[in-house]
DNA sequence: AGGAGTTTGTGAACGCGGGAACAAAATGGA
DNA sequence: TCCATTTTGTTCCCGCGTTCACAAACTCCT
């Protein structure tokens, strides 16, 4: 029905859909790597732990790139979720916040295996500035600008304490950065147009707790999982 | 309508307004802290970053604990949250895979802060096992079975490579674990009655380049037949 | 005491996302 | 060529979650 060329980029994917692109990804490329070049609804759907309907309307929202009674070409569906998702090409990550977690951050491989480069790693501590991490040099917190604008840097990652947050995210902000991804157990307000996602490692264990005390409690029923696979 | 008695454990509780709670318990400390004994939804809906309807709603779950024209008592509600999540108790935590991840939560003091206690930290590498981090001698992993009976421990942390995540979590499963927090960049299948949540911090960096693309290209200029080759 | 002003708790409308079921399209065999 | 088989792409329906809007309940002032 809508004429859409390789390069249409206006068609409006669900954010339950975005939020699942990535896993789709992740699980071709598993198959990839067990040399496995075509699969079905149904595989991808196991390898990605979720029902083959719910798959196959996510992916008909990039396109239509299976072929109907074979499947998918595990290659080509790959990079057209990459493509889409913008990971063809290598984004530029600064870090804030060189603790405990900065720290395991700037190791992470699977960063720049999925498409993104940390170009820098900033602290307002003057006792870990010059330390090297990751074989890059921690550098001043007031760099921030100067580095943003030479790499061109749109996604910043913040991992300071809570009450650091606020005051790094009013800066990236400031200097232009447009998205972030918040380490940091703090709520942050940022302006329209930018975009901010929130990881927080006690909340998640306190949703566990929550359903944990369900089940201990007795109660009736078993309290209905999120992606509980089957 | 409901008849409910402050130790009714039988109400239900939508999963969406479950994994805001920790928000509000978090955001009701910071107001604690700084002194504030009652607070308005409107000021406590500020404090969480989300819209005061929503947030009455959430805490009309939970009973009726505000006082109309008053608002809400911080430290009473706290505690009522902080009940029905299951953290005025302390859970036992074990966590797997001491790696650079494994390593910044084992050192994350907001795990204790705020309900847990990471009693072992087990690694399958015996280059690893012995070393000790944040205070603890990392423990091999077939110590699993041991601690788990020896702590009562029904929470497990997965911080291992993605190869191993699924291992490991057949494990913990077997031994008895029902709630296991995924950090490992993998699906894990698990049986019903047990519940897994994952973070994965590529993953959200990705949904992060995916809006981050779709402002780059023209945003949301009218879909003329040709995508924006702006 | 009574009314004005606040703020909670909730009923109802609405929109999004999930899942089943089916039509459309491709392959392969007779 | 034509039919059976397979698997995708899509439509329809349902349930959950969000939001609006308002009645109920409490305080304070006159």
């Amino acid at each position: 029905m809508t004429t859409r060329s390789s390069t249409d980029a206006a068609r409006v994917i669900p954010e339950a859909t975005v939020a699942r692109l990535p896993v789709y990804l992740r699980a071709l490329t598993a198959l990839a790597d067990s040399g496995i070049r075509t699969c079905s609804s149904e595989d991808l759907a196991t390898a990605a732990g979720v029902n083959s309907a719910k798959l196959r309307k996510d992916l008909s929202y990039l396109g239509s790139y299976g072929t109907r009674g074979v499947g998918y070409d595990v290659d080509y569906l790959r990079y057209q979720i990459a493509r889409e998702i913008g990971v063809t090409q290598d984004w530029p990550v600064v870090i804030v916040g060189i603790g405990n977690l900065g720290h395991a951050l700037a190791n992470y491989s699977g960063f720049r295996s999925r498409g993104f480069r940390v170009v820098a790693l900033l602290d307002a501590d003057p006792g870990i500035v010059g330390q090297t991490v990751a074989g890059v040099v921690v550098r001043p917190f007031d760099d921030l600008e100067e580095i943003v604008r030479e790499h061109d840097v749109a996604i910043g990652v913040i991992a300071t304490p809570a009450v650091a947050a606020q005051d790094v995210a009013d800066r990236m902000v400031a200097i232009g950065i447009t998205s972030i991804l918040n380490f940091a157990p703090a709520v942050v307000a940022v302006p329209e147009g930018v975009d901010v996602r929130k990881v927080d490692l006690s909340i998640e264990l306190q949703i566990l707790a929550y359903h944990e005390q369900r089940k201990a409690n007795g109660a009736d029923a078993a309290p209905a999982t999120d992606g509980g696979a089957a």
